[in-house]
DNA sequence: TGCCCGATTAACT
DNA sequence: GTTAATCGGGCAA
């Protein structure tokens, strides 16, 4: 039986945290899967929320590690956040895609479409299965409605620039498990491309 | 106060 | 490929 991820987990920097989130599952009311992308947001990173400092919307980034952080996106949809590191900190790990594992008609009746591979893959998605909303934001992921557990065995962990985003766009902060078809965006080859894609 | 932009998505042409 | 939906933060005035 895989063993439930403790609220000390996330006492660690997001370079070390959002890798072995990969393979974990998370329920939120008993619905949910396996975490197969994230991405990592640093508090000295000019893409983070908290990269300006405290604001009502990012103040969940400025407490104990272990806990929630939502956000709404564009105004329109929600994000899921788990935040890292000691107090103070304000860095955390974004949830990006799971492969849906339990509760699919749950998921399917709140993203109303049928295909497994477009109720979780990206951000906004993931929120809208799990019914998750700004309600959540603040709350401890080891205690109802949240349910974590640690992968098992070893999985083919691949990392990529992060999506959507101007400022550090560089960095490879992007993690995901190499090979799933539930992922937001395929991660780029490890062979580099040096001009526009090849036709098929 | 007003304006621009953003850790997005779905529906267009 | 482009664009609308829709709102909080950051910054200029």
């Amino acid at each position: 039986m895989p063993r439930r991820i403790k609220r000390a987990f996330f006492s660690r920097s997001v370079h070390e945290v959002a890798p072995n989130l990969i393979g974990a599952t998370l329920l939120v009311g008993g619905v949910g899967g396996r975490i197969v992308e994230v991405e990592a947001y640093h508090h000295t990173d000019p893409a983070a929320h908290s990269f300006r400092g405290r604001t009502a919307r990012n103040a969940v980034m400025f407490g104990p590690p272990g806990y929630a952080y939502v956000y709404r996106s564009y105004g329109i949809h929600w994000c899921l956040n788990f935040v890292c590191e000691p107090e103070g900190s304000a860095s955390a790990v974004l949830i990006r895609a799971i492969e849906p594992t339990i509760g699919l008609a749950v998921m399917r009746r709140r993203r109303g479409v049928a295909d497994a591979r477009l109720l979780c893959s990206g951000p906004g998605r993931v929120c809208e299965a799990l019914g998750i909303t700004g309600a959540y934001n603040g709350l401890a992921l080891d205690a109802p409605p949240f349910e974590l557990f640690a992968r098992t065995g070893h999985l083919k962990i691949v990392a990529g620039p992060r999506i959507g985003i101007t400022k550090a766009a560089e960095k490879p902060w992007r993690y995901g498990l190499g090979g799933s078809s539930f992922l937001s965006k395929p991660f780029a080859s490890s062979s580099r491309s040096t001009g526009r894609m090849a036709p098929r």
